[in-house]
DNA sequence: TTGTAAGCGTTATCAG
DNA sequence: CTGATAACGCTTACAA
């Protein structure tokens, strides 16, 4: 990493031990020393910790009256449940593990800050986020690069770290997905595995969204179409390189000049070069994705192409580098956060009742027409 | 949300009840009807649970060779402690929280899908991972909009959701870290409160950064410089724009024209647009952060301004967006994945030991010169 | 150095 | 409908 640096300076803010300035709700217990227990709740509440426990979990053999007397007593005393006792019990931690996975085991730095700093991750937490909140359900992250860190990310899930897991599988040759269905564990992928898993997942249509954009394309006129696609082994962008071809097919294109990227801007950079060196008439040229569209867009600008005038660009996703990039792109919008919560819901259920057959969600995506068109 | 989608179509997988193809380590429960204990590692390893779980703790008195073959147990079943169980006892919950807190109260998507596809958010989470892993604590993702929220998660906090806090307050009237402090619970901030607060936090010096900033751009034999600041109430956003005026005035430059934005790239677009309009002869601008800089390179590129040759421009961050523009952008580096994963060693060190004083680090910012000076 | 046994705070079973 | 009481799986005095 550039420009590491060192702490430089360190100053105490000074500690002082701050007793509580007793929040709205008067505590029983007169300091953080031990936490109210159910059994607190209980006597204060003149029943049994079982009625407590009732009560809270709304069950429904319970008295009416009894029912607000005890949530005053939850409200005096400031009771949280345990979670960690409840776990033990239930076998439930109330606890979703995103894990993202990528085969290649550049352990660290590189393939994280690659990853994060791509806007995709953070729809999709968001999108998890929206369905898990409401459910009362954490999201925990879980990253995994070599392969015994898979075996132990296996382990530990069986084990119990978490309910289930959302699957975010980079890699193709990713072993992760079936070594979660394997060990018969609830699991969601988001996106299509590589591979057939019996596990549920979430995707959007690829093919159709690349076919949207053949048709917008050849709708705007344009005669000499180009594709910049992902790598070649990706599901995603397998699918989108078939849509695109076969829409193309349709209008009567059979030939499509193509040039592989890896979905980073800067081999949208790249590809464009290569592409416009082939192919110096193109006047249209889908990308797959967004970041490497916006990449294509500053080589174009570069090289003094006129966007949308003298070549018109389509990328796909609708993150937030289709807003960023100048003009601003028109590109096939992926429901990330949709697909997300629903995968986030599917899970959910999947945990509830373990004998729910998978299932597949395919969500439509949809033409967001901007500038570069 | 723009194109919301719906399933479109469904399709089962076929679920077929596999069983487990039996990995390396044969199970010695015949199934996951029920997961190993310590019980069942400690009968097979021929010792009691209590030796079982000291080695596995790695407590000092114990006999060499039972370690081995404690460990061998392990192995055979595939033994993994229970997290849950654990906690109870030792009230620790192996999970560190993440918590991004606004204090405006849109509740779901406008706030979340804003920050979260801010490449800050990704470099803060790769950073905490990488120094968390290593400890085996895990990251939980807690968001809060609306102040019910904030209440909540400070009573969960207490009870025992997690061990510790990381904040990102992104207001500055934001009551979180106070109501963390008050509580007693530990809790690491990241970047220096609005308003000072009893824990730790861990910074980059802003104003030091602007002073680079300004350095360079007279270095460069600017004239003419202006500023595209942050909001006028946020801490590093104040930092930066005291910085920059006192190192301008070092250079001579009493008075430097200034627009403010919102750290968004559009703000930064419409900062740019009217900080020419009323200094149509500028010729450098500092720009409090790269996305906001990458609009107003944008700007300058539609108003047909050289840069760098007319105008040199110079953001802050370094982060994914500075690569991204065009031309790559000249930008003051906060090592924001340093200063992450500083955060989380100094939260797990005051977990381990909550006699810690709170403490702040500051980071050095470095600049890196790319295109646009 | 090792084993025994007492909890940790819940939920769940089973009588009343 | 409510209340004892037994787990849940682990750590940790305390004893041996």
């Amino acid at each position: 990493m550039a420009g590491a640096a060192v702490p430089a300076t360190l100053l105490a803010y000074g500690c002082g031990e701050r007793s509580p300035p007793d929040l709205e709700n008067a505590r029983v217990t007169t300091d953080n020393a031990r936490l109210p227990t159910l059994e607190d709740v209980a006597r204060l509440a003149g029943v049994s910790r079982a009625t407590v426990s009732r009560v809270i979990n709304g069950i429904r053999n319970v008295n009416p009256e009894l029912h607000e007397v005890v949530w005053n007593a939850v409200n005096a005393t400031g009771y949280v449940a345990n979670r960690a006792a409840r776990s033990l019990v239930t076998r439930r931690t109330g606890t979703i593990a995103l894990v993202v996975s990528d085969s290649e085991s550049h352990d660290d730095d590189p393939f994280m800050s690659r990853f994060f700093s791509d806007p995709f991750f953070g729809r999709v937490v968001g999108g998890l986020l929206s369905a898990l909140r409401p459910a009362g359900v954490q999201l925990a992250l879980q990253i995994v690069g070599a392969d015994q860190a898979r075996a132990r990310l296996v382990g530990d899930l069986r084990q119990g770290q978490a309910d289930g897991s959302i699957v975010l599988s980079l890699h193709p040759g990713d072993t992760l997905p079936q070594l979660i269905a394997d060990a018969g564990l609830p699991g969601v992928v988001i996106g299509r595995p590589a591979r057939p898993v019996p596990l549920s997942h979430v995707d959007v249509a690829n093919d159709r969204g690349a076919a949207l954009a053949a048709d917008h394309l050849v709708a705007r006129g344009r005669r000499r179409i180009g594709m910049i696609t992902g790598p070649v082994d990706v599901p995603a962008s397998v699918d989108r390189i078939a849509g695109f071809t076969s829409a193309m097919a349709r209008h009567g294109r059979s030939y499509v000049p193509a040039v592989a990227g890896n979905f980073t801007h800067e081999s949208g950079d790249r590809a464009m070069r290569e592409l416009l060196t082939d192919n110096p008439d193109l006047d249209g040229v889908f990308v797959a994705n967004d970041l490497m569209a916006q990449g294509a867009l500053s080589v174009l600008q570069e090289l003094g192409r006129a966007v949308p005038d003298e070549i018109a660009v389509v990328g796909f996703d609708d993150s937030s580098a289709a807003l960023a990039a100048r003009p601003q792109l028109t590109t096939v919008r992926q429901p990330l956060e949709d697909m997300a919560a629903e995968a986030a819901r599917l899970l959910l259920a999947r945990v509830d009742d373990p004998s729910l057959s998978t299932t597949s969600i395919v969500f439509e995506p949809t033409l967001i027409v901007r500038a570069t068109t």
